[in-house]
DNA sequence: TGTACATCAGTGAACGCGCGTTCACTGATGTAC
DNA sequence: TGTACATCAGTGAACGCGCGTTCACTGATGTAC
């Protein structure tokens, strides 16, 4: 009864989480909207009747989406910036080519989830706006961390303009004028703040 | 029959004008998806069995909208950067205060439609994200006769900034988080293009 | 080791509701003579 | 000026559909003895 509950996962949270990960592909794809209750459970192998099971509703498997989602986009964003780090960039410098990337201008479903739905999210239930508004938080957060010294109060600004970049070039289409929209970002931004040495 | 076209607009037009104008603030208010025709219709005091009499579809309504919507909100634009000129504004600054400004943040219905649809448009049918794509280039545009004399190619990255802090602001929300988020933006980006002496 | 039973994850039909769209109709406006 | 008729903007009921949510049930898993 007081077993030690820190052990491996059931069955029913291995399918909780498959849950929630296919849900945080489809939201970054789909927006807040195109989550279908129905949908999810179908793209995840199973029916829609058990979701009541593991969800009090719609709005909590947002939540946890979103969390997912952050997470999930953090963790690539962190390991294509150690890459280019080892290769020789700043820290910034690493940061601001990963997430203004060609490939990241496409990828909707494994991207960042701030940019693909910033827009919607101010119009979310009270829970789900909560949650959107804290990966904005941890995205300035991460920005923060690869701000050159003395600037790291400008990490809201920087990471406004990798939003606002990725979102336009992604209206402008996954074309030659999106890639442009987002090269000129990425050459201002470092020529901004990348003059500064790091570190 | 050959009659000039180019008078008064019939009651039909009126009418066409008020569902459009309506659909607007709808559509900045609560996104594409938050659009119903019936709605809308009800808003412009109308019921919604003559929409099609006006409209082929629910995309061709938001095409015209997001157009109107885009010259609307230019316009105030366009009124609160001439005021702050004439007290001695440059014209970026006029425009990056105005934009950036806290009565922005809240006004969803009268504001900047990129601001308020960005991360949906590449999400709309082929029609409605290329009527999307000419409002994120008419923003460019106004914001490039703005900028002081030799960056205008940077039009573009500071559209991005504009647009991208606006957006996370709303999502922290209209308060001092949001609002701190605008100024720091506002400070930014006046002193990397501002310090160039307009005119 | 084997049997009986309780627990529990997932199934599938059903619900009420709001959506975009269609269409036969109404009543006002305007034209012909 | 007056009557008859055509045009046309807008009405309101109806449609098929997909949504979020509920619930009685099934079949597998695991525990008790």
């Amino acid at each position: 009864m007081f077993a030690a509950m820190d052990t491996a996962p059931g069955r029913k949270q291995l399918t909780h989480d498959r849950i929630v990960e296919t849900a945080a592909g489809v939201l970054r794809e789909s927006g807040f909207w195109g989550v279908g209750v129905a949908d999810v459970m179908k793209r995840a192998g199973l029916t829609h009747g058990g979701f009541y099971a593991h969800f009090a509703s719609r709005d909590a498997l947002l939540c946890e989406a979103i969390a997912h989602a952050g997470h999930d986009s953090a963790a690539r964003l962190a390991k294509s910036t150690a890459q280019r780090q080892a290769r020789g960039a700043s820290p910034l410098r690493a940061l601001v080519e990963a997430y203004l990337s060609d490939s990241h201008l496409g990828a909707f479903t494994q991207g960042c989830p701030v940019a693909a739905l910033a827009s919607e999210m101010p119009r979310q239930s009270a829970e789900v706006a909560q949650a959107a508004a804290e990966r904005v938080r941890r995205l300035v957060a991460a920005v923060q961390r690869a701000m050159p010294e003395g600037a790291a109060e400008q990490a809201v600004v920087v990471a406004a303009q990798l939003v606002g970049a990725l979102q336009l070039a992604r209206a402008l289409g996954d074309n030659a004028e999106g890639r442009a929209l987002l090269a000129a970002t990425r050459r201002s931004v470092l020529a901004q703040f990348d003059a500064v040495p790091a570190r």
